[in-house]
DNA sequence: GTTTTGACGTAGC
DNA sequence: CGCTACGCCAAAA
């Protein structure tokens, strides 16, 4: 059986797809997580190509709570919709209590 | 195969 | 307090 070439990629989806509803977390966590802290823009990068999957990258914000990839969106008030949804508040572009709604993968 | 870029992070000024 | 520069890794051109 082949092996999945993309599990950095799929690594990420997993990951991010584990973030509860009303969560966010960032992407050095994801990518720390992976083993690669240093790999930050590489979940961005991951996120991309989940673009269409179940991983709600809506829920992935920067280390500052900014919705950094909201212009990558379909829309760019979609992320800031999304998460407003949820129960996150968003303001100027950030997420506020940032922290207390940050998640980390476990 | 080399160069550029990119949804980041940290450090420096 | 805001911007610049560098690092880091992987994919696209």
């Amino acid at each position: 059986m082949e092996k999945e070439k993309d599990n950095f990629f799929q690594r990420v989806h997993e990951v991010a797809r584990t973030i509860p509803v009303g969560r966010v977390t960032t992407y050095g966590a994801i990518a720390a997580h992976l083993g690669a802290p240093k790999s930050s823009r590489m979940v961005g990068w991951a996120m991309n190509n989940s673009h269409g999957t179940d991983v709600p990258a809506h829920r992935v914000v920067n280390r500052l709570g900014m919705l950094t990839g909201k212009a990558q969106f379909t829309s760019p008030t979609e992320m800031e919709e999304r998460l407003r949804a949820e129960g996150v508040v968003v303001k100027e572009e950030k997420v506020v209590d940032f922290e207390a709604l940050f998640w980390e993968p476990i």
